[in-house]
DNA sequence: ATTATGCTTCTATTTAACTAATACAACTGT
DNA sequence: ACAGTTGTATTAGTTAAATAGAAGCATAAT
């Protein structure tokens, strides 16, 4: 199901979660299938049980997933992920902009940009 | 001029970056003044010119300062510096309105909550 | 109780950040 | 030209953080 690759420079927990995102959104992996467990997983990879979790950490931390102690771990629909990622997205943007008005940058001028980035 | 402080868990050269930028921004340093060279400051701090170097080159980078080799360094007029990081912020920008468009944010979503936060 | 599951804690190792040492290059005043 | 400034680049050692592994604990299902 997933496949490692020791050339490439990125931590292998990192290279798992990738892989995870992607069946999930192009729809390999569904709203409320079992993620394989995290010990299964390990030994079909032959890793640490800690790197596997590692990696459904983040899953779960990003809204790909969720989990429940000693059942398992599960695919979140989709519209939940797009929602999860887009409320994180926007606690950015907050974070940004509150910069950006200390630069006395006018919430017009940030506006303008938008409109203008959204037409490329 | 400037002070270390050892039970600060930052590293110095950051240290040494946040107190200049704080002489320039509260008017302590104008524009054009001479930055004390490279290897006073290491003196007088009795840490290594190249910890000195490396806060001088972040301030530069940030357009605090410019430097000339062979001459010095030397603060940059408040304006000039508000231009630069007024243009690293709309870098930054740039980048989260990719994201967000991505994510299937619409323009006018963020520009609504531009507005919000403006008014707070 | 057994056997699945995820979770926590601790340790070793690897990697990156930081600082220092040293040598190089550019400009100024004489 | 030369001595004395200045900033710059390269390299190496040290320290701190990230990563991965090992072992045992906690929770849930049957």
């Amino acid at each position: 199901m997933i496949l490692l690759d020791y050339k490439d420079r990125r931590p292998i927990y990192e290279q798992i979660v990738e892989k995870f995102k992607h069946l999930i959104l192009s729809g390999v992996l569904n709203e409320g299938d079992n993620m394989p467990s995290v010990r299964s997983l390990a030994v079909s990879l032959s890793i640490n049980p800690g790197t596997i979790q590692r990696a459904y950490a983040k899953l779960e931390q990003e809204g790909f997933i969720y989990t429940v102690s000693g059942k398992g771990s599960f695919v979140t629909g989709t519209d939940s992920i797009l929602k999860e990622q887009q409320n994180e997205w926007f606690e950015k943007f907050k974070e940004l902009l509150a910069e950006g008005f200390l630069l006395e940058i006018e919430p017009e001028q940030m506006c303008a940009y938008i409109k203008k980035e959204a037409n490329q």
